[in-house]
DNA sequence: TACCAAAATGATTTTGATTCATTTAAACTG
DNA sequence: CAGTTTAAATGAATCAAAATCATTTTGGTA
């Protein structure tokens, strides 16, 4: 009896999957879903076009399992950039990077994630599973009192994987590279003690700092003015 | 000699546009992109199929028109919501309300945009328009001095809109409705002092407030003459 | 009323995803 | 092994839907 599985057809198959996926990832990268022709994709895998349905029921679903893959390695990336002796500032620092970097270097897969499902993301739970990369250094921050026990963990993940990569965006379309600053002030905003100060107080007692920032800023104005 | 263009006709064609974009727009939502057939939405403006493509090139830029209208639609209601009285946090505050009662209103448009144009959002300028009315409020108040003249304000930007569209996602994903302290928490983050700064001389300060008042009229009577 | 140009039509063409009857290869059997 | 069965692959054929375009209709103008 055949209670042993014939690895050798299984790991053919495994890899003619894996090479269907390359080629799709690389035409839809760069032809956007639309774009993307299935005898494109299926030339580029070296495959006939029916042989692509054999392993996808459709495009779509060939979208998803680029996408998928992408956020899965994406997953795998990250626990490795991570410090499991450092504390949760460094780590949410170390996954900052990581997720800024890895979103600038694939964009265009990134953008494509929107494309796979607006909704019913239902084959989408890689993603989730990365966003618990997050989760997981905010409660082990509160757990070891690195962070205040009311952080609010879920409206902070927002903040964070929100900034970033609305910044990504903003970078590419600016072509523009990696900007450390974003990490940085990203941080700090999101680790900063709130006092329940509003902030905008500030200007009730205003600091000589303030007053010497007001006086540049009018000057500034003033100089635009004569320019013009 | 017609130099008078026959109003008319001028207005019927923009009705009939505006029908079509309505069509679009609702078909649209309901089946998202790939499911909308041009057919579906000729049917549904009354018009042939033909007709559609009288006034837009292409399935695609037929989206980008209803995309395009609905930001467009967003930047004026923003300005009505925004309070010119108001400050700078009142302001922000106003309008994160009303973008995330906004996008989280007509949430599969907002979605739609994604699929516009990735790359090359050259015809999503509306989009950026409807960005600047953060900017100006941003700038605003920094030229007023209730924010610090090194205030990153793009930087913010993508904070801004990144964690609301994020929220937006939470929320539709659990079903769940506006929740306020998405925007209180966000405010409170992004207008944090950061810089414990100027310990010396934290005291209030007379004179300084003196100072701060002579800075303010001089302010608004630069902001008379028409800055931009 | 006759004419012209703009606007609209929808049948036809084109494009590209998906199917499926057929072929080829692999695995198993005695 | 040759023979048989099952799985995998193929690509021509089908089908759906976008896009085109020759023809018709409409509205304004003389």
């Amino acid at each position: 009896m055949s209670a042993t599985p014939r690895n050798t057809s299984r790991e053919r198959i495994e890899a003619r999957e894996s090479t269907i996926l390359d080629a799709a990832e690389g035409i839809f990268s760069r032809s956007g879903f639309d774009g993307a022709k299935i005898s494109d994709i299926a030339r580029a895998a070296s495959v006939a076009e029916g042989t692509v349905y054999l392993y996808y029921k459709n495009k779509r679903d060939l979208l998803a399992g680029v996408v998928g893959r992408f956020w899965s390695r994406l997953t795998q990336g990250a626990e490795d950039a991570i410090d499991p002796q450092a504390d949760a500032a460094q780590q949410l620092e170390q996954l900052a990077r990581y997720h800024l970097q890895s979103i600038l270097d694939q964009f265009e897969v990134v953008s494509l994630t929107y494309r796979a499902r607006p909704q019913q993301e239902q084959d989408l739970d890689q993603v989730r599973e990365y966003v618990r990369v997050f989760d997981r250094i905010m409660q082990r921050g509160v757990d070891r009192g690195e962070l205040p026990t009311d952080t609010p963990i879920g409206q902070l993940r927002d903040v964070f994987f929100g900034t970033l990569e609305f910044s990504a965006r903003t970078l590419k379309l600016r072509g523009q590279a990696y900007d450390h600053s974003i990490v940085s002030n990203l941080l700090s905003l999101m680790l900063a003690r709130s006092h329940g100060d509003t902030g905008t107080n500030g200007a009730n007692n205003p600091s000589n700092r303030d007053l010497m920032q007001r006086l540049e800023s009018i000057q500034e104005q003033l100089d635009k003015r004569g320019a013009w």
